[in-house]
Formats: C-alpha cells, sequence, structure tokens
DNA sequence: CATGGTCGCGGGTATATACCCATATTGACC
DNA sequence: GGTCAATATGGGTATATACCCGCGACCATG
C-alpha cells in the first residue's frame, strides 16, 4: 500500500522482520522477544524486573507478564531479593541451554538480514536506530 | 542497552516512534495503527476485510479484531457485501469527522519526526524500508 | 444441478505491549 | 519507634498482532 507515514511503514517493516527472526528462531522453541530478554537475562543475572524494563526500554508491566510466560516454560525462575519487594530473575538450566541452541540461530539470521540488505543499508539501519 | 540484534533494535525504534504518534493523534481519541486503518478504509471504502489485510501487509483475524475496535468506537459501520461471505468496511460519519480532525495533528507530528532526524536519515528511513 | 474445492470470516488462544490502581516493603525523618 | 513518601510488584483492562480451526457462501466441473 505504500503508506507514507515514517511510523507505519516502520511498523510494517519491524513486523516482517521480527517474522524472520521468529521463523529463525522457531527450532529453539522461542520468538525473537524472548530470546533478546533471555539473552539480557543471562547479562545480568540476578536481574529485577524494574531493571530489566530500564535495559530493555519497556514498560515494567509489561517485563513482567514476559517474565511470566519465560517462567511457564521453566527458562527463567523467580526469587525474591534482598529487598522483598524486588523479584529477581535468573536463567534456569532449560533457560541456559535454550539460549544456546537458539544463539547459532540467531546468528545465521542476523548475517541473513545484513546480507540482504548490504552494508550500506546495514549501516544506515545501526545510524537511524541510534537517532531515535 | 544496546542490542546488536538489528530486529530488536527495531522494535525499541518503533515503540518509541509509536508512541511519539499516539501522544500526537491522542487529541483526535485515536492511535496510529488506527489512523493508518481508518486512512486506507477512507481511501478504498467500501472494502473487505481481506482486502484491508492485504493493503496493511496485516493478518486478516488481526484486521477483523482491529476494525472491530473501530466500529465499537463508531468510526467505521460494517456490512454484508454482494457476497454474503464479504464483511465491508465504510467510513462512518464520526470516523470521517476523526480523520479530519486527525489529519493535521499527524501532519505536525511526521513533519518534527523529519525534521528530528534530517533529510539524510529520514531519506534513509524511507529506501530502507523499501528494503523490507 | 449436485458435489467438492476454494474463499471470507469469526472465534479461540497466545504473546507483546501499555496504562492505571492497589498492595506490600523500604527507608528517611521527626 | 512511628509516620509517610517513594519504590517494586501484581492485577485489571485494552489494543495490536498472529496462528489455527470450523462454518457458511461461492463457483467450476462434470
Amino acid at each position: 500500500m505504500s503508506s507514507s507515514c515514517y511510523c507505519t511503514l516502520l511498523r510494517m517493516a519491524t513486523r516482517k522482520l521480527a517474522g524472520t527472526y521468529d521463523a529463525a528462531l522457531a527450532p529453539a522453541g522461542i520468538n525473537v522477544a524472548q530470546f533478546s530478554l533471555l539473552r539480557t537475562v543471562q547479562r545480568r543475572q540476578p536481574v529485577s524486573l524494574t531493571e530489566l524494563g530500564r535495559l530493555a526500554e519497556l514498560d515494567r508491566s509489561t517485563i513482567g507478564r514476559n517474565v511470566r510466560v519465560l517462567e511457564k516454560m521453566d527458562l527463567v525462575s523467580l526469587t525474591r531479593g534482598k529487598d522483598q519487594r524486588e523479584a529477581m530473575v535468573a536463567l534456569s538450566e532449560t533457560g541456559r541451554e535454550t539460549l544456546d541452541a537458539a544463539a547459532p540461530l540467531w546468528d545465521a539470521c542476523q548475517t541473513a538480514v545484513a546480507e540482504r540488505l548490504g552494508p550500506q543499508r546495514s549501516e544506515a539501519l545501526r545510524d537511524l536506530l541510534s537517532a531515535f
């Protein structure tokens, strides 16, 4: 349809790109949002929901719900922090294995996308995103 | 957090940009997704759900639910097409008024975003999106 | 004109996302 | 030590989005 709205175009591009990554990660049983969240947990664990939200620039309640899905999938475990208000998130053993399985899938997808875009567009994309 | 995943970065950028447009359109009582959908309906009305989905590159069931929200807001009306299977969507009078009210808000937002990005990045964005 | 395949939709289910409000815990200040 | 503001969650509600399944309408072919 070729809308002229930057936002609508960006949403369309994001939906398609997410679909590409989701398909690539499907064999690992997770989608790209979960992959990204799991990787952040891995880097920062144990980490509170609020901190995760800050890192991912997502609403805290969104993080809470997304983490709950990961917990149901047994990919992370939730415990109370020293500050009893905080819910601390850490990878489970299954979560670590899932990330290990997903990493090469993600890598191949990322490479394929970069190739499809070409070096110029890839660079433009990185530059653009840093502008938001 | 500065992830290196194109998809994650794009999602973050999209969330932020959508927030900008949503805030700009709030006085009209609609968000940017609804604005975009309403404008497509205006251009093609009366139009079937399947056709709308094709135009917006959205899943048909997604369009169906989004249109239902617009119907509940009295912005569109749904009728059966000549082909009794088709649900035809058309703007209501309120829908037309809402679009008229939203148009200048959207325009100001679009201009502001273009200015914030600068001509080079705006061009890069359009080019990039066409690559997906 | 009967039948079988195709098409359009609606509903069920699920994730991602945001906003608002209630509750529980902390910590600082008197 | 008691009070109160700030902080961290959690739940309710709502939209956006996708996939799958079943039902009813249509149509082409025999």
